[in-house]
DNA sequence: CTATTTAATGCAACCGGTTGCATGTCAAGT
DNA sequence: ACTTGACATGCAACCGGTTGCATTAAATAG
């Protein structure tokens, strides 16, 4: 037998104040409907022997819980702190509970913990699921559902479109006279990596600069070492970079082989999330991911509130926000081709 | 009236089965109580109708909840990511769910955050919790907490010691031959502040080192920038800062000032937030959050199952992680008071 | 002054499980 | 054959609230 706390229920506080128990639940919940005289009574019994209304015991007969659960795929990716700290203060705000759940990237374990969560809470908020379409579907199908930087049709989403920001950051670089630049790609079946792939090549061509991209499968600081070389090697005098990391990494390969930055070669990172305390300080594209996670909670909330709502598309724009990393390109006076 | 799912309840697959709820009941949680061949019954009925047992009804009948509550002061803070994600990771090879709070750094938020937990959860983790001894004591006299970077005696605790790992930073400078060295402070309050300056000062007399503390209210990259000249003006050729904001504050400021890091002045941090990720790499000490998160969280459950233990107190030792900061003092050769 | 509303409260069923105790069955013990 | 006990299952109370409907008293209408 658990150390069953003996917290007072509700039958002691209606004996106390001289009323049944019906009276006490509405004192709590809808008192206008008692008279003022009754619910004074009712609270000062309540207060006087500390009562607390059983959360468990409410949800219980109203199914309704006040939790949500939010599930990430990995809680020490810098990227989601703050997500998950806007989330969960936003839930605060309405007094929900959030329930957090670290998928390790792996569809199986993110279904386990949908799975473990689902008898307790209103609804879900997935980050970056990795789940499939389908399966993602059917949960929304049983509860509330709202997804962040991932798009599935008729699903309520939050898409933080790194699009803007590295458009932003391609015509920064053209405006220093940058004219060849690589986009250093991120894994293979990310939706963020092809979004800013896509948005480079865009940019550059209405620009009219010219684009390598260089497939890297694992962002990490590491991996942007090993490639530094073969960016340099394309000739190209700037690079953007599919996360901070990989630009990180490819800064410290730099300084090792005495290539200035931003002097000789200008470097863009994505995510923002290293802050300014590298040095140089990196320039990157903002990350918006406490609006995401912001955003998600109201969505979430208000389709709690008015059981209608579904299939919202919010798109989170995003800038770029130059540090220091970024220069003038190297020798642009000297070039006779500097156009427009 | 809200959605309520239609999931099955346990009496319909007790009918679908032929039995009572009772036995539904006991195939789920005792089922060595039950003929296999009734088991077996059940379990089809179950799997035929989907039935899954309602967590929100056994917790009220059992008043075993299955959830924990984490609450940190910010989630956004790089020290708790790794913690929280061990933590969650632990509670989940356990079948609890986790709640996260976030306190803001307030003791009232605080508060009230338990209050709103209180309900559903059957222990607590308080990660350098900002609420007093007496409600700490309070609330643990309800429910198990366990406590990190915390010492409260009577309630079960882990702490971080940086001691340990702070003295192998000045051991290792003493090693590189620095003479003088300075202690960047951080917030008044701070017990982590209090114990690293405490184990600088120690271990800086043991070996003959001279030490200037210099305060600072506020740990942080800007923080950092700003006190790296009184830091010089000392005359000393290494400091260990408070963290490693401070720490990476301080080399920007350096670089700008043309001071070469560690040919000129060696720098150490402490909590290792940054990783690998900067240029030069901050030689750093170990911050064991992880580590922390998961005992906190085998502790709570330690004392789910055994109703005895309680005030553990569970110290866990740090290390100098050793990078590219840290370099021979300049002029150790030329100097002729080379000791030892 | 009686008929009809309206407001305040009580009654009891219900949410979906768990569990102590009673009952029934069947095999082993004597 | 008769008791004894072990085992499997059912019964019903209980966990602590919520809520539709009934009841009663007070207010308003006719």
């Amino acid at each position: 037998m658990p150390p069953r706390q003996n917290r007072p229920t509700i039958n002691q506080v209606a004996a106390a104040a001289g009323v049944t128990k019906s009276s006490v639940s509405r004192a709590f919940s809808r008192p206008e409907m008692l008279s003022e005289e009754t619910v004074r009574k009712i609270f000062a019994a309540a207060e006087q022997l500390g009562y607390v209304p059983n959360h468990t015991a409410r949800a219980l007969s109203t199914g309704r819980h006040g939790n949500i659960a939010l599930i990430v795929p990995d809680v020490a990716n810098p990227f989601f702190p703050p997500l998950i700290r806007a989330a969960q203060s936003e839930a605060d705000r309405s007094d929900y509970c959030v329930f957090l759940g670290n998928s390790d990237e792996d569809p199986k374990q993110e279904d386990r913990l949908i799975g473990r969560f689902a008898g307790q809470v209103e609804g879900f908020v997935l980050v970056s699921s990795r789940l499939s379409d389908a399966q993602i579907i059917a949960h929304a199908s049983r509860r509330p559902v709202v997804l962040i930087n991932r798009d599935v049709k008729g699903i309520s989403r939050i898409l933080i479109d790194s699009a803007t920001g590295v458009a932003e950051a391609v015509a920064h670089l053209a405006n220093l006279g940058h004219k060849k630049l690589v986009y250093v790609g991120g894994p293979h079946g990310s939706w963020s990596n092809k979004q800013r792939r896509n948005a480079v090549r865009r940019s550059a061509r209405e620009l009219g600069l010219d684009v390598t991209v260089i497939a890297n499968e694992f962002a990490a600081f590491e991996a942007g070492r090993r490639i530094a070389a073969s960016v340099l090697a394309t000739g190209a005098t700037a690079a953007i970079a599919f996360d901070d990391l990989t630009a990180q990494g490819m800064l410290a390969e730099f300084a090792d082989q005495g290539v200035a930055v931003p002097a000789d070669f200008a470097v863009v990172g994505c995510d923002d999330v290293l802050g300014a305390a590298t040095y140089p300080s990196l320039t990157t594209v903002s990350n918006r991911s406490a609006a995401a996670g912001k955003a998600a909670l109201n969505l979430l909330i208000d389709i709690f509130q008015n059981h209608a709502i579904r299939d919202v598309r919010y798109v989170l724009d995003t800038s770029l926000v130059i540090r220091k990393t970024t220069g003038p390109a190297r020798n642009t006076r000297l070039n006779g081709d500097v156009q427009s």
